[in-house]
DNA sequence: TCCTCCCGTCACAGCTTTGCCACAGGGGCC
DNA sequence: GGCCCCTGTGGCAAAGCTGTGACGGGAGGA
């Protein structure tokens, strides 16, 4: 059929069924990454198989079908696919569609979300959390809130100006060693020998900037 | 506009930006749990915002439009989006598809279909019950809610308006310490040791995070 | 070499933030 | 109508964070 020789060119290997039954048998012996289901087999239909292997199974699972009607996808998506695409579909839509599903099947566990890492420094910026080499630093909300500021432009110089704007949110002109003591006490945290910062860098003249690593 | 309506219907909160630049802002400060973006938007249009939000956040993003060009969802899909609609769609159809979204991104650690497991401690979504080590712990209606906004973000923190937002549905801006007091009752019911509270924790300066164990 | 800024460092006092508690109003259920 | 549970508020104390000013050292320029 059609399909199985497109995915089969785009580099997905393709087992096929004949009917739900069958289906339903491949799914067990081959236990695919993704199963791409049409709605309208001989046998058990495309519904029944796909809440069959719900039951047991969180397999991938994308519905496709010739019938484009409103009710039916709603009941392909609550019968637990994940995708329901609507025929004629063209090939690299439907691998689109494929890898789309795959993606976000990848990143169950390891969720690498708001993110940025420096070297062993791993900021959260969803979690508020930093840890270095795994071990969770304790940071307070100043600190936190300008190492956070320094990672959203890594390798660019910050001025002092710009660090109490946007870690401080004051405009203050005259001279405060405010920046200064807060990235003191951040080093002593987050720098491996405090007193020689390959990190969080002095930028001299300038304010500071915070180094992605080599 | 006829979507929120739509969705507001359905029991999702609805926050709406009406340019690119809006959503991306909404999307910093409210962090959702799910975006749709319509790829017409002025200013920024829907792709471009989908890259920028996918080069730092897993957040499941639909894409909306009233372009059914082949090449469009191509598009969409490999700018991270994670499903590709086309405009006009039925309001149930959004919903189905919303779900069906929200059901395959395997938020956090356990999380089976709709319950969410922290250590010992099974939060039921759609059974609204909580247990510990199988025990069913009796919440209050408030807590409840708290404890499930909580978990279906696990390991980010959330602010005290975040939070006052998804449970309380009110934007209060002053001070308060209803969410506090909140969370310390239910902190005497779920955690262990409530005054070594191990599952929500204080972000300090911000607000409170449900951490997944380990 | 010397001088001049600029930056690192420190300690402390005030203040913000949070945990905790008690109480009263209100709403729901009998 | 009465009772009970839930909920929001205010207060209090403790913990911990933060800003400030002074001082010394070091880097860079003359």
């Amino acid at each position: 059929m059609a399909i199985e020789l497109a995915l089969t060119r785009q580099g997905h290997q393709v087992a096929t069924a004949a009917t739900g039954e069958e289906a339903l048998e491949l799914w067990q012996t081959q236990r695919p990454e993704l199963v791409v289901l049409d709605v309208m087999l001989p046998g058990l239909d495309g519904f029944e198989v796909c809440r069959r292997i719900r039951r047991t199974d969180q397999v991938p699972i994308i519905l496709l079908t010739a019938r484009s009607d409103d009710i039916d996808v709603v009941v392909g998506l609550e019968s637990g696919a994940d995708d329901y695409v609507v025929k004629p579909v063209q090939p690299r839509v439907l691998d689109a569609r494929i890898r789309a599903v795959l993606r976000r099947q990848g990143n169950g566990v390891a969720d690498i979300g708001d993110t940025a890492v420096f070297g062993d420094l791993v900021i959260d910026r969803a979690a508020m959390t930093v840890t270095r080499g795994g071990v969770p630093i304790s940071l307070t909300p100043t600190e936190l809130k300008l190492l956070v500021e320094l990672s959203r432009r890594p390798g660019q110089a910050l001025s002092r100006q710009q660090l109490l704007r946007l870690v401080w949110d004051h405009d203050y002109l005259g001279d405060s060693r405010l920046v200064d003591a807060c990235v003191q006490r951040l080093r002593a945290k987050v720098e491996l020998v405090p007193s020689d910062p390959r990190l969080i860098r002095t930028v001299r003249g300038i304010g500071y900037r915070l180094d992605p690593p080599r």
